[in-house]
Formats: C-alpha cells, sequence, structure tokens
DNA sequence: CCCGTATGTATCGTATTGCGATACTTTAGA
DNA sequence: TCTAAAGTATCGCAATACGATACATACGGG
C-alpha cells in the first residue's frame, strides 16, 4: 500500500490490470463484468477495456452463454517460467521427491507469499481432492505449520507482529483463532526448529512445517509433510518423520534476499 | 494477427506487458531491460516503466546484483485459478489418477494451445528431470503424439493446412522435419483414433496421444502416455496400453467451444 | 588501472491514449 | 410483455503514458 505512487513511472493501466487479474484468484473464478467492478472497485468501462485486451490475447476464456469469463491456461506459461527461473524450486524438488519415496507421505514446498503461505512443490500420495494436488493454493500463513516455522525464524519481535496483524481463517472447529496462542506455538517452533499442527486445516490431519533456512538464519520457504490422525499420533510424527525431514532441509542453499522484501507488515 | 486493431478498446500499455510477460518464457527464463527490448521490440522506456510497475506489485522479482527479473510465485496464483475454473482438467484428473495407479506408466493432460501442445497436467512416475514434472511446459503441436492426435479429429483441411505451416522444432535425431510424413502420421492417427510417436522429442521415449473428443468430434486436448522404449516395444505398447487409454478418453465431456477458437490459422 | 562501451536510471514536454459519463442493446425473470 | 440488470458501444476531454534524450553506473579489455 505504502510505497504505490513514489515512482512516478509506474503504468496505471496495468496496476490495474494485475489487481483485476488477482480477483479471479481470490475464490471466485468465473466472473462478469459488474462483479468484477464490485470486486476491484475499477470503472466499468475501464474493467471493459481491460478484458477486452485479456480476452482478445488469448488471456481469458470466454463463455458466450452466461459472458462471464476465467483464466485460460496461458497463464500455465508464466508458472512455467517462473519454476524454471526459480532456484529454489529446482533444487528442492528431486530431493522432495527422494523423501517422498522414503516416507510414502504427502510433502510440499510452502513458500511466503505476503502474508500467506503458497504450496509451491507438491507431491501427494493418494487420490485427495483435485485442490489438494494443485500449487498455487494459498491459507493464512498463521495457520499453518509451514507458515509458523517460517515465522519462528524472523525474531522474536516480527513474528509477534505477524501474529497479531496478520489475517487468520476459519478451516475447522479445531483451527486456532487465538493470536497469543499462535504468538506461543511460533515461540515453540522457535525452540523445536519445526512447527507441528493438528487439525488446524483439515479435520483428520497433522501438519509439519520445517523451515528452510538461509545462511543468515532466517527462512523464506519450509517443507510441509502432511499425515493422517488416523494412522499416526503427533508423538510418532515427531519421532519417526519429523528427524528426517530437519536433515533434508538443513541441506538446502537458499540465498539471502537483497530483492524487496517488502516484509509484508502493516 | 488478423484482429488485433478493429477493437478500438484494447489497451496498449497491457498488450505490450503481456508481450512482455510472454517473453519469460520462451526460453528466456531470467532477463534485463535490454535484453527484453531486443526480444519484444518494445522501447526501452516503456520497459522500464512495465517493469518497475509489476516488480513493485510483487509480480517480478529482481536480482539487485544483475539488475535482471525473473517471474515470482505469484503467478502460480493464476495457474491455480485456471485450474479450479477449467472443467475439463477437474473432470480429468481423477480418472488419470486412476490409469496411473492401474498401468503404471507416466501419463499427462495435453492441450492444444496456439500451434502447440501444453502439458496441463502431469503424473511422471519416477524420479524425471525437474521440467518432467511441470505444467505448462510446450511443445510445437506437430512434434508430438498428443498433438498429431488431436489434429487428427479436425478433419483433412486443416491438418493439412497445420502439417505445412506450424512451427516444427527438432529435439532428436529421429524428430520427424518431414511435413509430408507429419501429414500421413496425422491420417493415421485418424484411422487408429490414436497417434504413437517413437523417440521425437526425448530419446529412449515412446509417446502416445489419445485425443479427448468434443460431442461434436474435435479434439482440443488429449491424454498422453509416456513410457520407455527399454521397458516397451511399440506393439506391446498398441496391445496393453492404447485401449485402456482410449477406453478412458471417451468418458470425458468436454462442451463444445463456443469461444474464439482463434483456429491459430490467418 | 583507466578508459570506453554497454546497460540501467532519471527527466521532461507533448500528443496520444486511456478515461469515465452516457446512451444503447441484450438478457433474464416476473 | 414488461422491467431491471447486465453487457456493449460511443465520444470528447485531459490526464497519462509515450519516446527522445541526458545522466549514472557496471563491466571488461588493453
Amino acid at each position: 500500500m505504502a510505497e504505490q505512487e513514489r515512482n512516478s513511472l509506474m503504468i496505471n493501466a496495468l496496476s490495474k490490470s494485475l489487481a483485476l487479474l488477482r480477483a479471479f484468484g481470490d475464490g471466485h473464478a468465473v466472473l462478469g463484468i459488474t462483479e468484477l467492478v464490485r470486486l476491484t472497485g475499477i470503472e466499468k468501462s475501464s474493467v471493459q477495456r481491460i478484458l477486452a485486451t485479456l480476452h482478445s490475447e488469448g488471456m481469458l476464456i470466454r463463455d458466450n452463454k452466461t459472458r462471464r469469463y476465467r483464466l485460460s491456461n496461458k497463464w500455465l506459461h508464466m508458472a512455467y517460467a517462473h519454476y524454471i527461473a526459480d532456484p529454489l524450486s529446482s533444487q528442492v524438488m528431486p530431493r522432495l521427491f527422494d523423501l517422498q519415496q522414503q516416507l510414502g507421505q504427502a510433502l510440499n514446498l510452502a513458500e511466503i507469499c505476503d502474508t500467506s503461505i503458497m504450496y509451491t512443490l507438491r507431491l501427494p500420495v493418494k487420490r485427495t481432492s483435485f485442490e489438494g494436488t494443485l500449487t498455487g493454493r494459498t491459507h493464512p500463513a498463521l495457520n499453518t505449520s509451514g507458515g509458523r516455522a517460517i515465522l519462528s525464524t524472523w525474531g522474536p519481535t516480527r513474528w509477534q507482529h505477524a501474529a497479531q496483524t496478520w489475517p487468520l481463517g476459519q478451516y475447522t472447529p479445531r483451527t486456532t483463532q487465538d493470536r497469543g496462542r499462535i504468538a506461543e506455538l511460533i515461540a515453540k517452533a522457535h525452540e523445536d526448529g519445526y512447527a507441528i499442527s493438528e487439525q488446524e486445516v483439515l479435520l483428520n490431519e497433522i501438519g509439519i512445517g520445517i523451515p528452510i533456512k538461509s545462511p543468515g538464519g532466517e527462512a523464506r520457504a519450509a517443507i510441509h509433510c502432511s499425515v493422517s490422525l488416523s494412522s499416526w499420533t503427533i508423538d510418532q510424527a515427531r519421532a519417526e518423520l519429523v528427524p528426517v525431514l530437519l536433515d533434508t532441509a538443513r541441506t538446502f542453499f537458499v540465498p539471502e534476499y537483497e530483492d524487496i522484501d517488502e516484509s509484508a507488515v502493516e
């Protein structure tokens, strides 16, 4: 929010277009003009022009019956290009694959993305829900073991602040809503070197988050392991899975973030 | 190309930005200003502005050392939103998963995207290359079994035209360069109801492409199965894999394309 | 080590271009 | 059939993005 206007070389039309595109991500995947006006607050005429442009460029599919739009598969190209250029994914992928063979559990790479956790690599084990296999899914960082694991490396000041201000979701009856409790859990994760959560996002699911630290000790990503409460207890998971996961996470080399970092505060 | 300008409600800045973004996809995943100017032909000042905007929106990561940019993981959000809204992927995924359990072979969903094939769902079997696990990868349609399978449903006129004009790559010594031969292979696929290719994209690989037809009989997508020549012969694959794959592909319901279709001819 | 070139950054006046108001057309539901 | 809501088209204005140019910084060879 803060530093939008300082650079006078910002293209307004492009900013708006991105805002509009993001609207498709936030739960509403199929949208018409008026809905977009409501969601984004952009003028109808502008929405009209942006949609026309994106559509004519093949980036949007239009349902001629309902006159509503959805994102085309051309966007997968951007995702692909991201992965190719991303030093972390290419490094983590093969190790994650081996780990999955060894442990037989669902594994993800989770990255911090503003105040959310995004699953960027996914290796499911059995037939899960379709959504469960897709990369790009996000959850509020505070709700997830991965998010707490990452925050636990940022130092008490920053994680306290995050625990108090970052958004929270409500997924199951057992999703922790108590921000003080969350701060405690992060502190615990700081001591342990990893975070465990129980049924906070999905019922019957234990989440294990292991931070992937840069040389400076801060993490922007985590290995996330998801196991079922019907086959595992928390203690079993701690004893059998955590050590292996910690071993793996330690071996990654993550360069320091010289870039914006933008700290996602306020 | 043809119908760019007829609509006067096209936003120039946005079109340019998309062109610039696409440059990251085409093999060059990390780019500086000057390189982008070369690749896209856009004025340096414009490139500068677009990059500044995208960067400040968090869509690009900048390496402060080399001053070059790459796509951030925010784009995965767009990919995610695409999948959520796409009726085909969500339909195919579970069936593909079952198939993979049954056959134990690498399976993909391949979709036509202009003159290319894009792998939009991937279920690899063993530790393959990183790229081999990523969705959004494209190859010239003419080079792949999936592309030929799809074209074989479009009728002789259109597939002849495609065979003569669509781009061709050269991946292995055995990649067919003869456009006449490719037209023949498509015709063969039309008779058989599927396409098989041998070592045209990857050495030691047999590709099997099964069209997923809409009620009208035309396909925009294909199931693609990749098997190793060290364990299989072409005849074995035809006998053991193809029937099962055909059975599966037949059961999908793909709505007709009322949308642009844009036929990628010109 | 210094210089020359190539690349990235900042500035600025102008006319182009995207803006938003409004009027028109189509759809869907009562 | 009518009405309200959603989508589409038009148009004049001025704000905005444009591109030329000048300035700064990085890189690499002699």
